[in-house]
DNA sequence: CAATTATCTGCACGCGCGTGCAAGACACTT
DNA sequence: AAGTGTCTTGCACGCGCGTGCAGATAATTG
């Protein structure tokens, strides 16, 4: 489709400056928003660019200026389908933005230091870490590589004081749900936690637990699911309840989110052929679209993605340089 | 964490050489494989880079080089949660062989020619779209933007003659499955296919419907629904299935891909109180981790997501300049 | 040991664009 | 008409690194 005449296929500001008459700078200028610049030259300019093809080249942009307008989205947790739904709403209103994504994998906190670091090699101007644990060898490989400005944690805590944390304010949002469970008459909850790692702090598991403590004074058992799946925890949930009798079940399965409780209503219902919520109830977290299907109707919470987005936003263009904890959407469907 | 005394934060190749005492591009061919340099001096390099902390900066060589090691995923429809599997296994290998992957967000073809634009002016090595739908125009779109050397279409079909295919051998695999739905007794099957655009070739339903004709001498009618999601799967599922004797039926469903498979087994079980696959078996395509779950256990066909992604790695590097076609894994499950 | 080859190293130049400044153009005041 | 201020434009320099070549060094040969 190119032209094969056309030799130097890449049009430069160059050219677009030749054919418009003016500088180099002054083709820049029209591209940039506040410039100064009149308003004949610049249309002009445009009018040059247009008909040449010609749009700046960011990568060059990006070397000389000192930034890059790229962001480094990290995750290491695939199976979570609300993963999907982040970076669906994160790629999309950053690129809206002007800001590019870098989509990093990374498998385990060994791997950390090999993503964070092909991440500062290409200049990053921030890497936000999506929803998912880290440990603090992770987070000081990170901030130990140079050229990471920003670090920011998505969707998930960090009390790490050179970090900004943009969530869910799980706080609000466990104790609406506590205030629900008790209202409909649950007693006897369980949480179901996902991997238990020592470092990583599980924030809706102590504010729930705490919670209910202090209005109902009894204990909250918790259990840990091997992995934020749902295979993991239909096998921990089948272990809870196998050979318990009725009387000696939890009423309630609080799970840390939905993935978890799709995994616990599945052993529910297929392991131990008992009803979900006749004979236990269950509660999720995130509102992944399968929670909202017939087979699942889960009562879950729903975080505030796109507020958290805008704020993310915001603290890219450095006007926000403090955590925030977002309220999110409590959604009580037929599983309590 | 940076030390504040250390003004020039960004160490370059010169602070290298400096530290290690040989020249600039000494350092440089350090980091470069194959390159003319002398063991020793390599290692006095490379000990000096690690002291300082130094690691190539792939921006500005990509500048120079005119490669930036980058390339754009482009997708479109993040309800169906194949995708992250296809993002996963994607990211992990291309970053592992030193590919950066930019992920972007093109909500619909009006949408396909700022993606594409924002994506060439990254310098991408290559552009990969993912497992989509897309139609001509946007393809066009594609070619025009100048700076995109390489259009591959990934876990999709395309004839366009300027475009690489890689993708899952859909032939083989729609007649294994219509060889398997035949040997267990199955005669009056119906097409459940994803949104009906023109341009779009259905490569999956023409396939199976017309082995089907061979073997059966039998039409088999389609539907579509409005989506690849659940949710336009139950309701046309249900409008299909609504007020239908258990003669009139369909014996089995087969459909496009897993998500909409799923979307047909909630129609069926909670709309309509029928079974699966007692009433109507359902098979699927895909292999998304919630169909081996016990609450589908839906038999489907596993596309080889790694071998196509080892593939594309071969087309990034020019070693394969013509369409792919691997074979899948079949795979029974409860459901047929 | 000199001549030849193989191996290694240094360098000028350029990739495409941004920054900060200074000069030019223009309008307006007194 | 000269002076003042505002707006607009051009330019030297550099961002960090790659390419291709020439010069330097080491290894090999007769």
């Amino acid at each position: 489709m190119a032209d094969p005449e056309d030799s130097t296929d890449t049009v430069t500001a160059d050219h677009v400056a030749a054919a418009a008459g003016v500088s180099r700078w002054t083709v820049a200028r029209a591209f940039k928003k506040d410039a100064s610049i009149s308003r004949q030259s610049r249309e002009r300019v445009i009018a040059a660019a247009e008909a040449l093809g010609y749009a700046p080249d960011l990568m060059a942009s990006s070397l000389a200026s000192d930034r890059s307008n790229l962001i480094a989205l990290i995750t290491n947790d695939f199976n979570n389908p609300h993963k999907l739904v982040l970076l669906e709403r994160l790629t999309r209103i950053l690129w809206s933005r002007g800001w590019g994504t870098l989509l990093v994998h990374m498998s385990d906190s060994e791997d950390a230091s090999a993503a964070l670091l092909a991440a500062s090699q290409r200049r990053v101007d921030a890497a936000v870490v999506i929803g998912t644990r880290f440990d603090d060898k992770m987070l000081e490989t990170a901030l130990g590589a140079r050229r990471l400005k920003k670090l920011v944690i998505f969707a998930r805590y960090s009390q790490n004081p050179n970090t900004l944390t943009i969530a869910c304010d799980d706080v609000i949002a466990m104790r609406q749900m506590a205030d629900h469970l008790l209202e409909r008459g649950y007693r006897k909850p369980v949480f179901l936690a996902g991997p238990d790692t020592q470092s990583a702090k599980l924030h809706r598991k102590s504010t729930f637990t705490e919670y209910w403590q202090d209005r109902t004074g009894t204990h909250v058992p918790s259990i840990n699911a091997a992995a934020y799946d749902f295979g993991p925890a239909i096998d921990r949930v089948t272990a809870l309840l196998q050979d318990r009798t009725a009387a000696d079940r939890p009423d309630v399965l609080v799970c840390e989110n939905d993935i978890i409780a799709i995994g616990a209503m599945d052993a529910i219902r297929y392991r131990l052929g008992l009803r979900v919520p006749q004979d236990i109830a269950v509660t999720g977290f995130d509102d992944i679209p399968l929670s909202s299907s017939p087979a699942y109707q889960l009562t879950t919470y729903r975080q505030p993605i796109t507020a958290m987005a805008e704020c993310l936003l915001e603290v890219l263009e450095g006007k926000l340089t403090h955590d925030v904890a977002l309220p999110g959407q409590f959604i009580a469907r037929q599983t309590t």
